[in-house]
DNA sequence: ACACGTTACGGCAACCGTAAGGATT
DNA sequence: AATCCTTACGGTTGCCGTAACGTGT
């Protein structure tokens, strides 16, 4: 087996560059770092870096075996974390964190009494973290049915085509699919979807979208379009506050209905340790929110 | 540090139900169990198993500890095995691995002298597999696109539509979108990307589509057809051979042509290690194939 | 009495730090 | 000579197996 210990000295040793580096980065003598990475590089019966003169590099092998190193780490951390702290680690997409999960969260706290942490991030990486085990349950806008994990449906929510109070069609209830279709779209996070959508319900007018450029957080696209940059497709949770006090108006293509079904996500193997269960059956109630 | 050693016992403990079950699977004595598991309860400052008179259970927090310690000792035992032997591991969905990667594979082998492994599976088991570095990089239908990985196109395959040779369709070249959502579809394996498509090129006449039943894998989708249970929509590279042998017939709908393109998806971190990425050059060579 | 896990004890290997030794510039 | 890693040596710790000891049935 090997000793994670030694793990730990080869990666100080490939960060620093240096044996001594690396032992005062663990708090170790040098001769424990060097003894710690023979006796690894003994047990893989390969070399694993490369002892020059000036600093040391991964050997070709080191270079394999640094992504393992560096996930046996990691992973061995995020385990003693996760028994330390009995919390539940909610993980969110962006979008769902920032302006759909709060009020139910709050809902959480109010009538279970549970507090948990929430982790926010873009929607695949939240996937890879719930791959990881570094979160117990995950919102998210998007889910790609992989094994090992139970999704559920957890709430649908419309689409909005956002403009600014000053562009023309602010003053109108609806429009018409061609005129969407000429008008330049801003883009928020990537990855959550919403491109699918727009495809699934344009068909091959999807070609057609003229998307403009990629803003990277829906916050940014909020601001671009009521500064007058553009239009943009947002889910209606994201926008509540900005449309109720006319920071952006929204319209409707005739007879073009968006939405999105987000997603609750738990691993197979939590879904039977009781908090995690308990917190996933609060959030799911269909109960309605004051807010 | 964790020790991966207890960390193994308390996996042979919960997996046995018993201390002397584990002993005997891991070949030590029985009392080397007991006291690693203690050194590892003592570590975490947390009881991981329930020691009860006819069996043990894991406890809460041995729950939680569980998946944490299952990867820990596969993500070990896969490091070591990938040091051993310097073999890349390729992964590749279904229909990917069998119908199209294999004479690129040969090529690879003819031209380069390398012959990797292959680990064919579901396509996001694939992503899952290439996540934890199970294998080196991914030949896949569909990729989502997550962080620290870059992914290339590679190639793009029609979608055929496939009927049995005694199908009134087989006589026809051509026939109407409205025809082919009359009638009853066969599908496949799933999450490979190949319903996204349809959607996306049949916009919203895609939800009048009738998908019958599913049939988990390609070659059962072929076998059905021939037999005449119905229709279905498959990659090109999969039913070159029944086409040309007359065994199955394609037919195409007017004005649309359905295309899927595969990625070649390498993690960030292994695409600077050379034999990865000599393997990833020869095998996107846009050379053309004899066959 | 039996089955099972725990605890005590001794041997052995692993680990660590100090310090001396080599190699390269 | 200076720098950096390796190796030798001794003390300490941790780990393992044998065997004796509780504890429930």
């Amino acid at each position: 087996m090997l000793n994670l210990t030694h793990v730990r000295a080869f990666l100080a040793v490939v960060e620093e560059g240096s044996f001594h580096g690396a032992a005062d980065q663990l708090g170790v003598s040098q001769s424990t770092v060097s003894h710690g990475l023979k006796r690894l590089e003994d047990m893989l019966a390969s070399d694993l870096v490369i002892r020059h003169r000036d600093g040391c590099v991964p050997s070709h092998k080191g270079e394999i075996f640094l992504p393992f190193a560096r996930s046996l780490v990691a992973l061995s951390e995020r385990a003693v974390a996760r028994l330390q702290s009995d919390r539940i680690r909610i993980g969110a997409s962006s979008n769902v964190g920032i302006y759909l999960l709060q009020p139910h969260l709050r809902r959480l706290a109010d009538t279970a009494g549970v507090q948990p942490d929430l982790v926010i991030a873009a929607n695949p990486a939240i996937a890879t973290k719930l791959e990881n085990r570094e979160i117990d349950m995950a919102f998210l806008e998007w889910w790609d049915g992989r094994p090992g994990f139970e999704a559920r449906r957890w709430i649908t929510d419309r689409l909005l085509i956002i403009v600014a109070p000053d562009h023309p069609w602010a003053r109108r209830n609806e429009i018409d699919l061609e005129m969407l279709l000429q008008q330049p779209l801003l883009a928020g996070e990537k990855g959550t979807g919403t491109g699918t959508i727009l495809k699934e319900a344009l068909g091959t007018a999807a070609s057609r979208l003229l998307v403009s450029r990629n803003l990277g957080s829906t916050e940014a696209v909020k601001r671009a379009v009521a500064a007058g940059m553009g239009v943009s497709i947002v889910m209606e949770g994201a926008v509540r506050d900005e449309i109720a006090s006319g920071r952006l108006y929204s319209v409707s293509v005739a007879g073009l209905r968006l939405e999105k079904t987000l997603w609750c996500v738990v691993p197979h193997d939590l879904i039977t340790v009781s908090p995690t269960l308990e917190t996933m059956r609060h959030l799911l109630e269909p109960q309605a929110l004051s807010s």
